[in-house]
This record gives structure tokens, sequence and C-alpha cells, in this order.
DNA sequence: CTAGGGTTAG
């Protein structure tokens, strides 16, 4: 059968149309169910305001709007030109006092506040609905979680919920995903988890929520134990499910679990979207194989902004910071995309991971309304390249002195440059801006010790530990066959650990012990627990164990690491040292970069 | 053929 057109399918029905439906109302009077629809024809079609409005006289001088179905079909127009105030004005005058009434007007127009952004607006209405005594239905349940979903209100969201246990709905697949969903915005997890748990049957949405939940909490293995249980339930994923499973493989170092998810891609034919495609190079780019990344995305027929984006970011956290801007021209020069401000601050990093200062200057001058975001990489570039005295003219000339991520822009140059008196002075500063960030009296503990102002160091500690701070503790690990080693500073806490400290003795001898260890450690100024990592053995700084362990535990092409915090410079002039002696590759990802070490030397030219 | 739930970058 030839599907009809909407036209065809209305002159089917019990009235034939005239030329202009809404100039001469047909005679008699057509059934009620006709309506809404003819009305909804003409929305689809370019609506016109007077059209309603004639349609609007028609239908009250017909008594017609006490029929949900109009009402509703009558709001959604008014919608269309005038936003949710105008539906609502529609809405008061004919469904407010229908006590017996539908709930759809009600949810209908609490859609169009969430529309228009108006979460709260949309949530006290659906209370004034019970309020009036009218039943919730299934999907007024869920625009309710919507609601509460994008207030992030906990306290709402628990509302809602009891109200859902209450009407027997929390069982209801379309009101428990949208509660599962409500639950993880507003940062209960464990709630959200609960009531997927009590699903009686959980279709592909909730699957999909939860996973997501998961991963964007950081609980990866959890989210790809639940992916795995999905498959071996019989469910089958879509490009939903794997684009919210792959970022939980991505910051897994190997990439193993990744290929797993992309060979299940392959099989189900999800290849040939974009979005699992940008996920797909995010993976590959986060665990490393950059090699991958790039095939994936060359091979990309459509490609959109965000494709661009993780692909110029990728390049520059892997060091390419050269190629990453090559990119971001080809990307202009092919003119198929529109830049928009994250693609410039991914640009703009990429300058500033390859010091390209002049490149930056240009780019920054063509954002428009440059953001804080571009700001601060701005600052970070200058910072970096060694151009200090520009650098906080800049921060003066945009008024970024109570920024705390511009400071931490500029404190990174500083300690590229081992520029120490700049850097003290800025980290103090951010200690004043912030000082619930424990971070930052570590730092500047580290600072002080590197000028040998014990006094300071020792007061600095005190001060920590009188607010109740607790300095965030310094791990790595590695992955060896299926198994994750995990490495504190100074860690003897593995069976190895004798066997690793032999090696990391054997490779790094002692002389060099000597002469680098403490003072390089000393210009150093990193993030981590230093007052612990200070006064912990030689090499025991937990990326070097879990290298020993990498180098005497495995044949793996590369030795990959990953680590919490950034890697202090005496690991990583050993790190360089180790790649040159032993012939292997080793790996080393930070949180903001990865560095390639190879025959002595880092994919991040030292600049890290 | 009235209303509703999930994905990628930062």
């Amino acid at each position: 059968m030839i599907p009809m057109t909407p036209l065809q399918s209305l002159q089917c029905s019990s009235f034939t149309i005239p030329a202009h439906p809404f100039d001469q109302i047909p005679q008699p009077t057509p059934s009620s169910s006709s309506w809404p629809s003819l009305l909804l024809l003409r929305s689809r079609q370019i609506p016109t305001k007077s059209l309603t409005r004639q349609t609007h006289a028609q239908a009250l001088k017909l008594h017609l709007l006490s029929d949900p179905r109009f009402a509703t079909s009558l709001m959604e127009s008014y919608f269309r030109f005038d936003g949710a105030d105008a539906a609502s004005a529609v809405f008061d005058h004919n469904c407010q006092t229908n006590a017996n009434g539908s709930p759809v007007p009600w949810t209908l127009l609490s859609t169009l506040y969430l529309k228009e952004n108006k979460p709260s607006s949309a949530l006290q209405l659906l209370y004034k609905m019970l309020r009036s005594g009218i039943e919730p239905d299934s999907v007024a349940l869920a625009t309710a979680a919507k609601a509460c979903a994008r207030l992030r209100s906990l306290r709402d969201a628990r509302k809602v919920h009891k109200i859902a246990k209450m009407k027997g709905f929390d069982h209801d697949v379309l009101v428990g995903n949208s509660i599962i969903k409500m639950h993880l915005e507003c940062g209960s997890i464990n709630q959200a988890r609960s009531v997927f748990d009590g699903l009686p049957s959980k279709d592909l949405v909730s699957w999909t929520t939860v996973i997501n939940g998961l991963v964007r909490d950081g609980e990866f293995n959890e989210g790809l134990k639940l992916f795995r249980a999905m498959c071996a339930s019989g469910a089958t994923p879509d490009s939903f499910t794997v684009s919210a499973v792959l970022p939980a493989c991505g910051r897994m170092t190997a990439c193993k679990n990744g290929k797993e998810v992309h060979a299940q891609i392959v099989r189900q034919g999800l290849g040939k979207n974009v979005v699992v495609e940008n996920a797909l190079v995010a993976m590959y780019v986060k665990s490393g194989c950059l090699e991958y990344a790039s095939r994936i995305f060359q091979r990309m027929i459509f490609k959109d902004v965000i494709s661009w984006t993780i692909m110029i970011l990728g390049y520059s956290m892997h060091g390419r910071g050269e190629v990453a801007v090559e990119l971001f021209e080809e990307m202009e020069a092919n003119g198929r995309v529109i830049s928009d401000r994250t693609v410039y601050a991914a640009a703009l990093n990429a300058c500033s991971t390859a010091c390209l200062v002049d490149k930056g200057k240009g780019l920054f001058g063509r954002i428009r309304r440059p953001g804080v975001e571009h700001l601060v990489l701005m600052g970070g570039l200058l910072s970096r390249a060694g151009f200090f005295i520009e650098a906080r003219a800049f921060l003066e000339e945009h008024k970024l002195g109570r920024c705390s991520a511009a400071c931490r822009a500029v404190l990174d140059g500083c300690r590229s440059h081992r520029n120490v008196k700049l850097g003290k002075r800025v980290a103090e500063q951010l200690a004043e801006l912030e000082p619930l960030n424990v971070d930052n009296y570590v730092l500047l503990s580290n600072l002080y010790a590197s000028r040998e102002k014990w006094g300071m160091v020792r007061e600095l500690k005190e001060t920590i530990r009188d607010m109740g701070l607790k300095p965030n503790r310094a791990y790595a690990w590695i992955e060896i066959r299926n198994k994750v080693h995990v490495f504190g500073t100074g860690d003897v806490s593995h069976p190895r650990s004798e066997g690793i400290y032999w090696e990391l003795q054997r490779l790094l001898g002692k002389e060099m012990r000597e002469e680098q260890g403490y003072a390089a450690a000393r210009e150093d100024f990193s993030l981590h627990d230093v007052d612990e990592e200070r006064e912990c053995i030689p090499h025991g700084h937990s990326e070097m164990l879990a290298i020993g362990l990498g180098l005497i535990g495995s044949n793996a092409a590369a030795v990959r690491v990953t680590k919490n915090s950034r890697v202090c410079r005496d690991c990583h002039e050993a790190a360089k040292a180790m790649s040159r002696i032993t012939g292997r590759d080793i790996v080393v990802k930070d949180p903001e970069r990865f560095h390639h070490l190879n025959n002595g030397a880092c994919s991040c030219g030292d600049m890290w």
C-alpha cells in the first residue's frame, strides 16, 4: 500500500476538506477527533498565527476546547509563535478547572516549559496538578522526573520518586528510566542503581542510562561490567549504548576493553554513526593508540565539529601540537563545519602544546567573544613559551588576577621553565583564592622545600592538618595480563617489590640516584603528596614502581603506565633514561598528557 | 495522526 500523505488521510476521514479548511468551517460540525489533526497538519506546514487565532475562535464557538485533545493542539500551536506563556493562557481558560480531567494538557504545558528551560515552572505545574486531584499517568511522572533532573534538586527528586512509588509507577519502564536519569543528574548514584536493579523489565534505555551514569561518575569497571551483563542478558547494544560505555574503555589505559567494544560495534554494524565514531576516536586517543584514532578519523565520511575537536585534542595530548594546529587549519579550509568555542579552545591548546605563540595570538584574535577558557589557554600559552612578562600583562589586561584557572595555567609555565620565583608568587595567590584546595598547599610546600625553607614547610603542614584537609595520595597503575597493579608512593606491598627496586637500582645506578634524585626534585613543583614523596626511598615514586614492574613482568611492546597526578621531573628524566637503556617504549599517561618515551626522548619535548 | 526515557568533546 502506498502511504498516504497527511492531506489524503484527512480526506478519508468523516468529511472532505474544502480548499481553505480554516476559512470555511465545514457544516455540520466535524467529529471532534478530526480537529486536532487538522490543526496539527496546519502547524506542520508553514503555520501562521492568524490561522491559529481563527481556529481558536471557531473552536470557542463550537465549544470544543473542553476536549483536551483540541486544547493541547491549540496550545502547541500558540507555543510555536509566542512561547509557553501563550500556551499557558489557553490552558488556564480551558483545562485547569476540569477536576476530573486529563493529565495530558498539564503534561504538555510542563513539557513546553522544559523546552524553554524553565524546569521550575514545569515541576510546580505538575505539583499543582496533583493538588487538583488529577491522577498522573506515566508520561506526567516521567516529565516531572525530567524537570527534577534539570533542576538538579535532590529534594524534589526524592519527592517525585515517592509519588511515583505511591501511584504504583515505579516499576514502569518509562517512569523508571526517567527516575534513574533524575537520580543520576541529582548526584545520587546509589538511588539510581537501586531503581535500576528493581526494574522488572529493563530495556536498552534503562541499561544505557545507568551505564552512562556509572561511567560519568568514574566507575569504569562497574560500567563495563554492566555492559557485559547486558550483552549476556541477550540485549543487543545500539549506538547509544556503545557510545555510553566507550569513555570507560578510554580511561582504562590498555585499549583491550575498547577493542572488545569496537568489535561489538563492527558486528552490530553501528560503525557508520558520527557519535559512535567520535566516541571510538576519543577512546583510542585516551588509550594511547593515536594511530588507531587517526585511522578511524581519516576514514570517517561525515565529520562534525566534535570529531575535529577530539582529534585536535588527541594530537595535543600526545605532544603533536603542530599536527593538531594543521588539523584545525584543514578543518577551517574545507569549510564544511562551523567552528565553535570548544574547537577554538582545542586549537589554542594545540598552540600551547607546541609553544606556537604567534599562531596562538592570531587564533585568539579571531575568537569573537573569548570566554574565560580561551583567556586561560592564552595566558598558559604565553607562560609555557617563557613569555612571563607578557603572560602577566595578559592576565592584568583581562582582569584574571583572581581567576584560579588562569593562575594555574601560568604556574604550569613556571614549572616547565623552573621559574621558582614567579611560581612561588602565583602559588601563594592561588592558595589565597582557593583556601580549601589542598593541592595549593602541597604545591606551596613543595616550592618552599625547593628553597629549603623548612620552617614554612612545617607551618604549612600544620595548616593543612588544622584545616582538616588531607593531601591527595599519588598513585600509578599498570595493567599486565588482565590484572591491574596499583602502586602508592614508596609502596613495598607488591609481591615482586624486591625485584622492582632491584631492577630500578640496576638501571639507574648509584651515581644517577645521587646526582639527579634529590637535586631534580628540588626544582620541581608538582601537584601530589610531596611530603611523602620527598621522604620516600629513591625511585620510590609510584610511576617508577609501576614502570619497574612493567619492565620485569611483561614483554608487551610498550610499558604503559597511568598516574593520577603529574609526573615529576625526576621520574620523567629517569623514565627517559630507562627507555634508552632497555630499548623499550614506555608510555606514561598523566591527567594532562601522554609521555611517549623512546630511546631517551619524550614526545612532550620536556615541556609538560 | 495529543504528551515521554538514552549517546560523543570541554
